[in-house]
DNA sequence: AAATTCACG
DNA sequence: GACGTACGTGAATTTC
């Protein structure tokens, strides 16, 4: 065999993709049997890979092979035309963990595998049939898409693996009318919907060949539209002329692309059978395995039946390097940066860490970055570390030595941090994404090892770093206490000296890596692959995008609240001063303790372990009705709680640079799913009060624009109807009744038109106590009632309700019997303490009844805010906040109830098409100049 | 650092 | 029969 290729060679380009899509369609969902990793397409993958090899041995065989897969999913094509394949179905879950695979079963195969970066699989196959062609050999493509027709002719054919057919240039003709080489003109023309190729409206392939056989081509139709009889079709050529020439652009192949290996790679190679033999086995393929091995003549390697649960790695992480922070690399100049980013581009991800000079984000400056690629092997690349650290006397700002400049390795690392074929990883990545975007690097895609842990391991234990690495990879990380010391002494880490740094960011970033590799896996086994792929993943960039808007908060009107605030409770202060006969800490619980129920001898009695007295607002409640005193300090710490955590903290909180406030959300900080909300809070800005509700003036739109809140009504009420299946509910809910009204009605025997607001209330009270595990102490306690009163509404209800009993005690049977309770999209929060003893099993039991309610809702607005973006792109307005039920907008004027509409539909719809709720999701709006106005 | 209190859903 | 209890958060303040 010649090693030029030439005439007489034959080369086959297999589209990959439609190998894989046809695999994964065909075939049940297959698991690997040792972890359950989806695996039924990569088996049929390699079947059809051994089928075609078995069935081209004849004199026809091919010389040379290629398997061709498209790469990322950004091409020139997206540049010309946004909307390009933009109607694209999401891959399925349980598919995209398998792609990676079949490249490597292609390489087991000893097939050469090809795909490039900006290109799809047809522009590479384009290239390779005219190199072919050009050189004097054949070529058959093995695919029937049609966008690969234009190829044919001049010995390059097609055959459709499926059919086993032959499409030569009669084939083209049958399926368009035209020959190949004005495939394209057709079908830029009649456009194709799978591709959302836009073409003429109106102008299917019929007519589209009619009219290019007519006129010739493309260009003479389009020049010579004005002859055209039918005024219709005459008018769209004439009007969507540009729209026509975008089209065949879209649809065009590229002939010419430049390639990093030629036709002589490609060159047919017997399998190596070790190789082989490895990646069946690791697949588990056993019919397969078997298979194989017999025709290589070698022995087929055992397959164990089952791997114990954690017993041993799995097949294929090999032995990991020891963690030794004296083995990283100090990467201070372009050519070693370079290197780091080539390395990155080979495995096609890299764990990514910043350093930075605190842990605000949208404060911090950016001190250096690490990066790691493989297990112990990480660098740490120092930006802006200072000179003569440690000696703050004679400190100045310049450089320490040993750093390239900033911009030189964002602009390199830029491409790398934005490649959407290069994943980046990183422990906390909303953190280090916020950083970089606020140096102009937009980092994306992401994965992200602390999220990973929070969808497997909620209510288990915490997700960061420290803790996950002592726990899964049995290593204590560096300190950052010994680097920047503690208390008053505390240094900022641009002033920590650059070995040190090295040593510490690097091990990071290493990590980080394991971590994932150890992670990644474990997300098949335990499930909740969909949670972190369609709730955790996609939210990161929606909340960094949130927090970095941030909300506008008015200096003024808090500065004023504060003065009055002041005035007030120095006035109270001196009335209670006066009551109490003495002087003394209104702020301090022991204190206002000693002098109520010492002092003065009012009943009430110590509590807990520490003896002190308790003073909270309920027990100052009930002496307020005999006593002056408690009421005023119960007016006091009102008071004094606005004042301190809202007019004078949030001042403390509004960005110099942009004049707003930027919460950060905590996306692993509830282990219900909810979000939480710090640094500041803004979840739990005062509503409920009339004095409180008035702070939310402070929170306003720009000039010109307004704030629009949608909030859920009712939802986890609707929720615990659908989950327990209570028809009266449903049909309550769908019906638009007062629910809580409805609810005393059933209850108390009392005709709708005959509600009163105190009845309603109880049954409202009871409502909520079922969605927290309801206890007839709680109720009692809520309601002010005995009770043994409170026990008898309670049986009331579930005899009324029996569903939500069935409910209540069907929830506590699972948690116990599986440690956790679920969402319904899958979600899982573990409920370890369910197995205890005494009163922690009782708090066990009631977290495990609401979990999964509060966990559903909270999945809702997850889903909702993840589509949000894309479904308000074309309105003037961001999302800002949220607030658990309630998501918070600023929007032009003008454009507000456009965006009302909107998101209220996407908040409505949120739980499709995953779930069909059996009653409707019902979304509140309001909206004004600011917050108290739009709630 | 822990305990107490209180703001929100 | 007695435990002690509404579910989920974060922040400010006092106390140890």
């Amino acid at each position: 065999m010649s090693t030029n290729f030439g005439k007489g060679c034959h080369l086959h380009l297999i589209d990959g993709s439609a190998f894989i899509f046809r695999a994964f369609h065909a075939l049940p969902p297959l698991t690997r049997k040792s972890d359950g990793l989806p695996i039924g397409a990569v088996s049929g993958f390699c079947n059809m890979l051994q089928r075609y090899i078995d069935g081209n041995t004849g004199p026809d065989a091919p010389t040379h092979v290629a398997v061709i897969f498209d790469k990322g999913s950004h091409t020139f094509r997206n540049d010309l035309y946004d909307q390009y394949k933009a109607n694209r179905d999401a891959m399925p879950e349980d598919m995209r963990p398998q792609i990676p695979l079949t490249r490597e079963a292609t390489v087991a195969f000893n097939i050469a595998c090809k795909e490039q970066e900006g290109f799809e699989a047809d522009d590479i196959m384009a290239t390779l049939a005219h190199q072919a062609r050009d050189a004097g050999g054949r070529v058959t493509i093995l695919s029937s898409d049609k966008d690969l027709m234009q190829l044919v002719g001049d010995g390059v054919e097609m055959l459709d693996p499926m059919k086993n057919k032959l499409i030569d240039r009669d084939g083209v003709f049958e399926k368009f009318g035209v020959g190949p080489e004005r495939v394209v003109d057709v079908q830029a023309l009649a456009g194709d919907s799978v591709d959302n190729v836009p073409g003429a409206p109106g102008i299917g392939i019929k007519t589209a060949a009619l009219l290019i056989n007519e006129y010739g081509s493309l260009e003479e139709l389009l020049d010579r539209a004005e002859e055209i009889k039918q005024p219709k079709r005459r008018q769209t050529l004439i009007e969507k002329r540009e729209q026509i020439e975008l089209s065949k652009k879209l649809v065009q192949l590229d002939c010419d692309m430049e390639l990093d290996f030629t036709l002589d790679d490609l060159e047919v190679r017997e399998p190596d059978p070790d190789t082989l033999m490895e990646f069946l086995t690791r697949m588990e393929f056993r019919t397969l395995t078997k298979r194989l091995a017999d025709k290589l003549n070698v022995e087929a390697p055992a397959i164990p039946d089952t791997t114990p649960e954690g017993a041993n790695p799995p097949a294929d992480a090999p032995e990991w390097p020891a963690i030794d922070p004296e083995k990283y690399e100090h990467v201070s100049d372009l050519a070693a940066l370079e290197a780091w980013v080539a390395r990155a581009r080979e495995t096609g991800w890299v764990a990514v860490d910043t350093e930075t000079t605190g842990v605000n984000d949208m404060t911090c400056d950016l001190v250096g970055i690490s990066l790691s690629v493989q297990p112990g092997e990480a660098c740490y690349i120092p930006l802006a570390h200072k000179a003569n650290a440690g000696d703050d006397l004679f400190a100045d700002n310049s450089l320490a030595p040993g750093q390239m400049p900033m911009s030189e390795a964002l602009d390199t690392l830029r491409p790398l941090l934005e490649d959407p074929a290069v994943l980046k990883i990183g422990q906390n990545m909303k953190f280090d994404a916020k950083v970089f975007a606020r140096y102009g690097v937009d980092v994306a895609p992401i994965d992200d090892t602390m999220l990973m842990s929070y969808a497997m391991n909620a209510g288990l234990h915490g997700h960061g770093m420290d803790a996950l690495s002592e726990r899964y990879l049995s290593h204590t990380p560096i300190p950052i206490k010994d680097l920047l010391g503690t208390g008053k002494k505390q240094i900022t880490f641009d002033l920590v000296p650059i070995e040190d740094a090295v040593k510490y960011a690097a091990e990071d970033a290493d990590i980080t890596l394991r971590l994932w590799m150890t992670f990644k896996p474990q997300l098949h086994r335990t499930q909740v692959t969909r949670v972190y792929e369609t709730l955790e993943r996609p939210l990161v960039p929606v909340l960094a995008q949130m927090e970095r808007h941030g909300i506008k908060v008015d200096r003024q009107t808090l500065s004023r609240m504060s003065g009055a605030f002041a005035q007030k409770m120095a006035q109270l202060e001196e009335e209670i001063h006066e009551l109490a006969g003495e002087s003394f800490n209104v702020g301090s619980p022991k204190q206002l303790g000693e002098i109520l129920f010492d002092k003065m001898g009012l009943e009430g009695g110590k509590k807990g372990k520490t003896g002190a007295y308790a003073t909270g607002a309920d027990i100052l409640e009930d002496l307020a009705t005999e006593h002056d005193l408690p009421a005023r300090v119960l007016d006091w710490r009102q008071l004094s709680k606005l004042k301190s955590t809202y007019t004078d903290a949030l001042q403390e909180h509004i960005n110099a640079d942009t004049g707003r406030v930027h919460t950060s959300y905590l996306q692993s900080g509830a282990n219900t799913g909810r979000l939480a909300s710090a640094d500041p809070n803004l979840q739990n800005i005062p509503v409920r009060s009339e004095e409180g509700r008035r702070i939310r003036e402070a929170f306003v739109a720009e000039e010109g624009k307004v704030l629009v809140s949608l909030d859920y009504s009712q939802i986890e009420l609707r929720i615990l109807a659908h989950m327990a299946g209570i028809d009266a509910l449903k049909q309550a809910f769908r019906d638009g009744q007062d629910i809580h009204a409805m609810t005393a009605s059933e209850m108390f025997n009392v005709p709708m038109e005959e509600m009163t607001s105190d009845i309603r209330r109880q049954a409202k009270a009871i409502n909520f106590g079922v969605i927290y595990g309801i206890s007839g102490f709680g109720l009692a306690r809520n309601l002010r009632i005995p009770r043994a009163e409170a026990q008898g509404f309670i049986d009331r209800y579930f005899e009324r309700f029996p569903g939500i009993k069935q409910y209540m005690d069907d929830t506590k049977a699972f948690a116990k019997e599986h440690k956790r309770v679920e969402t319904l999209f899958g979600r899982l929060i573990h409920t370890p303490e369910i197995a205890a003893k005494g009163p922690r099993a009782g708090f066990a039991q009631r977290a495990a009844i609401n979990a999964p309610i509060q966990g559903t809702a909270a999945d809702i607005i997850r889903r909702a805010m993840v589509q949000m973006p894309n479904a308000i792109a074309d309105l003037p307005a961001k999302m800002l906040l949220q607030v658990h039920d309630e998501l918070i907008f600023e929007v032009q004027e003008d454009a507000a109830d456009d965006l009302i509409a909107v998101a209220k539909e996407v908040m409505e719809g949120a739980a499709l098409p995953v779930v069909q709720l059996d009653v409707p999701l019902v979304v509140d709006a309001g909206k004004g100049a600011n917050w108290a106005e739009a709630h």
